[in-house]
DNA sequence: CTTGGTGCAAACATTTTGCAGCACA
DNA sequence: TGTGCTGCAAAATGTTTGCACCAAG
């Protein structure tokens, strides 16, 4: 039963302090549609991974969590990464067998990542042109893109 | 200790047929080069793995080889597929957590899928306007793309 | 003959689940 | 005050590894 995406922000915010209350409220939102609730574990979860700022793993958000005092148990963390890939805030990130990684959404369906094969670097990427590639493929099929996952791989010139 | 990624087929065979006993030919040369050995099982999982002509995960790969009454390990087939990996002969494909997905990559390390989100259908495309594009992206960055990885997740329009 | 390969079973890492008690709405 | 949530520990999954024996070159 997946939670109801969000809309893709309508506005450019880029700070972190700009968007915690937002999407704790989309959050908030999501889980009230479907009859859950909003407790200090999600809220503590969602602002941890707002502080990350990027590319995390499971292990990493409950590492922080645990620093700064915030006990939250390694299962709830799974139940609650769930929840907030099901309602778009974050999105679920496969680059490697060995680890998920995630990181936010904004209700974005749509993923580049850069990744450097010997420093092991990844970097967020915006690709408009692709959107318009993508969608040009999928029209000629009959179909429609819901979004998109990239990896590239890359070493220094 | 990687093995020695195989060229890009200078020819367009398609042909199944074609292409076994090349495939067979660069496999040995890559064994041979660090020298490990052409094993019977090494062999006839590389068999197995052109007559799927597709994407197929490792169990699905054990299945058939059991099916044929070729017993092969499980520890077996996946030091092969990891073998087979390292010089290019397969991909590995990731879209989902739950499990990792191979298919024969000719010496590419491009790879784009269109995944049918309802259905689970999953088609492999060739598109070489990404190439060009992310070339592009990589060089203004003074980098050089090595290979790329593209899932599309469509619905029906 | 020598080095690498195989199968088996145990080990592993990550993620999921069952359950009993707890807490939000 | 009832349903959902939590933590714990056990289970499940997919993949890897140690080891004794076997086989390719």
């Amino acid at each position: 039963m997946p939670l109801e995406p969000i809309k893709p922000a309508s506005s450019e915010q880029t700070e972190p302090m700009d968007i915690i209350e937002p999407l704790c409220a989309v959050f908030r939102r999501a889980l009230k549609a479907e009859g859950l609730k909003y407790t200090p574990e999600r809220a503590r979860i969602l602002d941890t991974i707002i502080e990350f700022d990027g590319l995390f793993e499971a292990e990493q958000l409950l590492e922080s969590l645990k620093e700064k005092g915030h006990q939250v148990s390694k299962a709830t963390v799974y139940r609650t990464l769930k929840l907030l890939e099901s309602c778009s805030i974050i999105q679920h990130v496969l680059f490697d067998r060995e680890q998920s990684h995630y990181q936010l959404a904004f209700g974005k369906q749509d993923n580049t990542l850069l990744i450097h094969v010997e420093t092991g670097e990844v970097q967020t990427l915006e690709l408009p042109e692709l959107i318009a590639l993508r969608d040009q493929i999928c029209k000629a099929r009959g179909l429609k893109a819901q979004g998109h996952k990239l990896q590239i791989f890359v070493t220094d010139a």
